[in-house]
DNA sequence: GCCAAAACGGAACATTCGTTCCGATGCGGT
DNA sequence: ACCGCATCGGAACGAATGTTCCGTTTTGGC
């Protein structure tokens, strides 16, 4: 146990940080989240930690420092690849068809590039909040678009706001199914959705 | 350890069995089965081993001698619930959309009541070998389909034996989505999935 | 009732994976 | 160069879960 003189004088040397974090911590947050994002992308949502870890050539304890849970690195790495959903709505002076057309695609194109983020998706248990939070999202574009189908008809009577939601991610399902989706194969699948959803006179 | 004379005088009493298995053999396979068949169905495909033997009130290693791996069980339960995806096929005398309908209401009815077996179709791995066997008796039942609709031109022309395996399983992931759907739910969401296959004027 | 084989129960083992802990390392201010 | 503290690496922990093993119990033919 130190002596009391002795803690006084190490206290001596305590410092303020002057400013921002140590140079190695940030390069090995960079790192980590480059691994993450490569590894997450290719393997889904069941990669083991450790596996990050060691791709981003840190230990766990550096890796469980920046993101205290799964979570959290999951979050931090489908959230870029997830805002085409989560920002974007409908484009405006557009008929309700083609504003779901527009959106369905945008939102597609990114995602059936990475694994986890469709895992996110296509895999989820219903009650999970992730996927709660996207099915709310969802509901409100869907229910913009039954709100713009009021005037320009172009969406079938019985559709419903959660109809579309439930539409969208079942055709994220779907492109999960699909080896190698390509741009052809995410357009051909949203057309069919969109037959479903529009009116047919 | 025994002598020799023992054993010779132990051998003598080796006999065959004569007929079918021990009484509480067949009791204890049918207790779990029940109990496995119950908490499958509620439950979902990750049910605790354990539970599933408490519930049958045997051990689990009684559990393990009727079905060696989680796989022979699950697959012993969902088959009876899959039986009418497995086994059926496209009724004969209608129209391809009609036909459709009624396989895609008759497949997904008594499913939608399976946690179990919507997990394997909903959620399971694209790769997984249960989802490949699934996806190659849909296709062949959109291959059926699709010939048909060469005489009866109910379905669109650019509709593919795959596209309607994949709006089938699309569709079940839908119905895992809907909280306790009834049959009105499956009837919707079947007849949205026909308006993205059917030809329309 | 006796006994050996069959079946049983459930503790123990093995593996996986998220997370925590702590001694070693090295950055940065003096 | 020194030294305290932030940070590091990875062993260790704990929980969940599939599977095995073995001492005990039950069954059924004699």
């Amino acid at each position: 146990m130190r002596s009391g003189a002795a803690w006084r004088a190490a206290r001596l040397v305590v410092v303020e940080r002057t400013q921002g974090p140590r140079r190695d911590v940030a390069a090995n947050r960079a790192r980590i989240v480059a691994a993450a994002t490569t590894m997450l992308r290719e393997c889904g949502l069941n990669v083991d930690m450790r596996a990050i870890a060691k791709e981003a050539g840190v230990g766990v304890g550096t890796l469980y420092r920046h993101f205290p849970t799964r979570q959290d690195l999951v979050h931090e790495v489908t959230g870029t690849d997830l805002a085409g959903l989560a920002t974007s709505g409908l484009s405006p002076d557009q008929p309700a068809i083609e504003a779901l057309r527009a959106f369905f695609t945008t939102a597609l194109t990114p995602l059936v590039r990475n694994r986890a983020a469709v895992d996110l998706l296509a895999n989820a248990e219903p009650a999970g909040a992730d996927l709660q939070r996207c099915l709310t999202h969802l509901t409100g574009v869907g229910h913009d678009a039954v709100e713009r189908s009021r005037t320009d008809h172009t969406l079938a009577d019985d559709i419903t706001a959660t109809d579309i939601a439930y539409q969208f991610l079942g055709t994220v399902r779907i492109l999960q199914l699909v080896p190698q989706p390509d741009i052809a194969d995410i357009g051909h699948h949203v057309e069919l959705t969109l037959r479903a959803l529009r009116r047919h006179s």
